[in-house]
DNA sequence: CAATATGTTCAATACGAATTGAACGAAACT
DNA sequence: AGTTTCGTTCAATTCGTATTGAACATATTG
C-alpha cells in the first residue's frame, strides 16, 4: 500500500479513536472499528495489537463490543484458527444500535423519577396554594413536556431516518 | 418545603449529574443546573458550594458553561453583591445551543480528512487498477455517503425540531 | 484608601474509568 | 493424552480528566 494511502489510513484511525473517546465509550473501540474498516482483509485480534499496540484483553473486549453493535462480524478462514473480523459499513444501523444500546436505556430511569414526581403532585394537590408546591408543580410540569417532545423526536426522525 | 419534595429534588440533581457525567461534560454541570432549575429563587455560587458540597471553582467553572449555553442567565438583585442566576426552562433551546457547541466543531476535522482523501483517490485515479486502490475508493465513498446523510438529518430533523 | 467581599484562574491533586497482563479455560493440533 | 494456540476474564495498574483551593484580580464598602 502506498505511503500515502497508509498516512490516510492512519489519520482516520486516529480521529475514530478521538470521536469514541470525546463521547465517552473509549478510544480503542473506534480505532479498532476504523483499523477493521480500512483493511481490505478480515483482521484478527493479534493484528489489532500489532497495528494499535494495544494489549490482549483490549482487543478482545473492544471487538467484542463491536460486534454487540453489529459493527464488525466475524467470518470463518479455512485453515487459520484465529477469529477473523471484517467490518459492516451500513453505519446507519451500526449508530442506530449503539445510541439504542448508550442512550435508549437511560430514558427509563429518569422516567421514573419523573412519574414519581407527578404522583406527588397529584397526590399532594390541597398543598397547591403553597407556592412552593406550586412552583414545583409548574418546573415538573415543563420537564414532562419536554421529555415527551424529546421521546417523539428521538422515535420519529433520529432513528427512522437512520436507517434509510 | 416539605421533606418528601426536597428528597425528589435531590433525585433530580443526582440523576442530572448522572446524565451530564455520562456524556462527558462532568457532573456538577448538571447538578448545578438541576439545584438552579429546581430552586424558586435565584441562586448564588455560595448556594451552590453548600447545596453540592462543591469548592468555589467548580461553582464558578459550571456556572460560566451554563451560562455559555443559555441554561441560566444572571439576575440582578439590588442590594446583594453576588451575583444570582435563575434556570432557563427553554430545553429545546439549551441542549439545541449545547449540541451545535459539543457536536458541530468536530465536525469540521473530520470532513477536512476525508476531502484529503477524496483528493488522493481523485489524483491517483490511474492506480485504480490497483486492489488496495479501489478497496480504499469505495470505503471512502461510503463514509461520505452517511456522512452526507447524517449532516441532513441533523440539520434537518434535530436541530429544527428541536427548536419548535 | 484600607479592608472586605466576591469571582476567576490554573497548577496541584484526587478520582474514576480505561487499559493491561497474568491466569484460566477451551479448542485444535501432534 | 499431552502440548500449543487462542480468546476471555478480572484484579491491579495506569492514565486522563474533573475537581480543588490558594493566589490573584476586581468590585464594594466604611
Amino acid at each position: 500500500m502506498s505511503s500515502e494511502l497508509e498516512a490516510l489510513r492512519q489519520r482516520f484511525i486516529e480521529r475514530a479513536g478521538q470521536i469514541t473517546q470525546s463521547i465517552g465509550i473509549g478510544r480503542v473501540i473506534g480505532q479498532s472499528f476504523a483499523h477493521i474498516y480500512f483493511s481490505p482483509e478480515p483482521q484478527t485480534l493479534d493484528d489489532l495489537t500489532q497495528a494499535l499496540q494495544i494489549s490482549k484483553g483490549s482487543a478482545s473486549m473492544s471487538v467484542r463490543q463491536l460486534e454487540q453493535w453489529g459493527a464488525v462480524r466475524q467470518v470463518w478462514i479455512k485453515g487459520e484458527r484465529k477469529d477473523h473480523y471484517e467490518a459492516n459499513d451500513d453505519f446507519g444501523r451500526i449508530i442506530r444500535r449503539a445510541l439504542l444500546d448508550l442512550i435508549g436505556r437511560r430514558m427509563e430511569t429518569t422516567d421514573t423519577l419523573l412519574e414519581d414526581s407527578e404522583a406527588y403532585v397529584k397526590r399532594d394537590q390541597g398543598k397547591s396554594q403553597d407556592p412552593e408546591h406550586a412552583f414545583m408543580e409548574r418546573r415538573i410540569k415543563k420537564l414532562r413536556h419536554f421529555r415527551d417532545r424529546a421521546q417523539y423526536i428521538w422515535d420519529s426522525s433520529v432513528l427512522r431516518l437512520l436507517l434509510k
